[in-house]
DNA sequence: AAAAGTTTCAACCGCGGACAT
DNA sequence: GATGTCCGCGGTTGAAACTTT
């Protein structure tokens, strides 16, 4: 089963040895140098259950520790470091066995949150488990997440680290910074987001959700306030919306909480936006599909796949050389709106595949601090400004400053609903199309991948979604595709797709669209444009006055 | 039904720290 | 202080199991 190396700390054993866990007691092994002084090589591979009961009953008599002494004392063809692990990851008493549960989970991503890939230290907070098991579960989380193009971190996860942090009476803490290693370490590669330039320090983890909450509660916030519109019952549509921009529902969270009295559905509202952990309670999966991405970085769709568990071949391609790690731009998600006829492959890793593309292209564009996407806005709209935009920023920059929020935050939706957006994922692929047009349906992984039953617009009907007038808001009048790659300025403004009177049912749409960047430049009617949305919105997202 | 592709997870490997000599 | 040994940790591997085509 296992592959044999001759060259191994416990070396292998013959054929006919390997099929008895007994072997003579030839006393040659042990340790981190076994088969020394010629004795029988040892036995590699699973264990059977002879070689199990031998090793129990050792520890019994014996207790742990002295694990090379094994082998010498039972004749257990394994060397100690073989039997420590067997014994501590399989034999001991009061393992836990099975899937992990929902609050392991969120233990686990939180622990990770504050030690990065420290197995051993995580293990001692979850009883029964081994630092094996939770390696592995994180490593098939990161590939999940990675496949999907979603964050890792949820901003529940990123919230309370960063209240642990500002308490400094975390339970875990460890008392140590995480580095950059801890996601790249392991040759993770993180397409959207660089969860590990955003847990370098605490302070990212503080900063991120107080960012993203304020200016998304800035920018969101007021338009829900002045109208609540029929949407608000649209719990599918919320759904929809936050899936189109995961991670939003954390913030928007908190914009909606003025909104939820003139709901007389909060709590599906809520649920519906993902705002509550939904735990299957026969869920055996490990599956943490993270609906959510996170708002600032996350391009829970545009980088990839809207559903977690269905669908998408064409971004589970798109993996990168790990030479990527570093790379990654939490921001990169801007990369499509840039480009939005780019070939998926393209707008991977423009640095990889343009040679030209020089890391000073990149600082010329680096934002001072990558505080997201809505920071990643503001400072596309400094280089505009600046007429430095003319290679878009694709990427933001490979500064050594990271952000928080970038990387990790995820919406707290990050559960395990899965059914529910596997059933909403079609309508909100569709709900995409309007604003994406071509570019994205034809140049995205993600959708071009999808059914395409997702794209039958007559597939919803305006009674079951609002989405009808967004549509016919939304309706692009601008051809992708027409060779006019640049931004245009107007569309820009996220008050661009905060209209003032039409298509109440498309405004969270619109600010998604918006929020995802000028992409949707080309496909967007000027004319949704509304002064007095853009001068409430956080200062820094006031644009000058050349583009309004 | 079979082949191909993907995921899971048990186990191996190398490294480094702690301790003994 | 130098060397050797033990142990634990984190990364990696690859067969089995599972899913998709």
């Amino acid at each position: 089963m296992y592959r044999v190396k001759s060259e191994s700390t416990c070396e292998m054993m013959h054929q006919d040895q390997m099929d008895s866990p007994l072997a003579d007691d030839g006393g040659g092994s042990s340790g981190g140098s076994p088969h020394r002084g010629g004795g029988p090589p040892l036995k590699k591979g699973p264990w059977t259950s002879a070689e199990d009961a031998i090793l129990v009953d050792y520890v019994k008599k014996h207790g742990e520790g002295n694990w090379n002494a094994v082998q010498k004392n039972t004749g257990l063809f394994r060397c100690g470091k073989s039997c420590r692990l067997r014994w501590a990851n399989h034999l001991r008493p009061n393992l836990k066995k099975g899937a992990f549960t929902p609050e392991e989970e969120r233990l686990i991503i939180q622990l990770h949150s504050k030690m990065g890939n420290k197995w051993a230290r995580m293990a001692a907070h979850l009883p029964g488990r081994t630092d094996n098991e939770i390696k592995n579960y994180w490593n098939t989380r990161i590939k999940r997440c990675q496949r999907a193009g979603l964050p890792v971190y949820p901003a529940s996860v990123i919230n309370q680290s960063a209240n642990e942090d500002q308490q400094g009476s975390s339970d875990f803490n460890c008392g140590e910074n995480l580095s950059n290693n801890h996601l790249n370490g392991n040759g993770l590669y993180l397409p959207d987001f660089t969860c590990d330039n955003f847990i370098a320090n605490s302070e990212a983890l503080s900063y991120a959700p107080q960012l993203s909450a304020v200016s998304i509660s800035n920018l969101l916030g007021q338009s829900f306030a002045s109208k609540r519109c029929g949407f608000m019952d649209q719990a599918g549509m919320l759904k929809q919306s936050d899936s189109l921009l995961p991670g939003l529902s954390d913030t928007v969270n908190g914009a909606l909480s003025s909104v939820d009295q003139f709901s007389n559905d909060s709590g599906k509202l809520r649920q519906a936006l993902g705002f509550d952990y939904l735990h299957e309670a026969n869920s055996s999966s490990k599956i943490l599909a993270p609906f959510g991405g996170a708002l600032t970085g996350s391009h829970a769709y545009l980088n990839g796949t809207f559903s977690a568990s269905r669908s998408t071949n064409g971004p589970l391609k798109m993996e990168l050389p790990s030479l990527q790690d570093t790379e990654s731009d939490p921001n990169s998600w801007l990369k499509y709106t840039v480009a939005p006829t780019m070939h998926p492959t393209e707008l991977v890793d423009p640095y990889l595949q343009s040679p030209t593309a020089t890391p000073s292209a990149k600082s010329e564009c680096a934002s001072p601090r990558n505080s997201g996407l809505l920071e990643e806005l503001l400072h596309q709209a400094e280089a505009l400004r600046s007429g430095k935009n003319q290679q878009p920023s694709v990427r933001s920059s490979s500064s050594s400053v990271s952000t928080p929020c970038d990387t990790t935050v995820v919406s707290p939706d990050f559960d395990l609903c899965q059914e529910y957006w596997e059933e909403h994922s079609g309508a909100m692929l569709h709900e995409y199309v309007p604003f994406s047009g071509n570019s994205l349906t034809e140049s995205t992984a993600p959708v071009s991948a999808a059914s395409p039953d997702a794209f039958q617009l007559s597939k919803i009907s305006p009674e079951s979604n609002s989405l009808g007038s967004g549509e016919q808001a939304m309706e692009p009048t601008y051809e992708p595709g027409a060779g006019d790659a640049s931004p245009r300025p107007e569309n820009l403004r996220p008050d661009a797709f905060f209209s003032g009177n039409t298509a109440d049912s498309s405004l969270f749409n619109n600010a998604i669209a918006m929020l995802l960047g000028n992409d949707m430049n080309t496909e967007c009617k000027p004319g949704l444009f509304d002064p007095s949305s853009w001068s409430n919105m956080p200062h820094a997202f006031q644009m000058s006055e050349e583009f309004k």
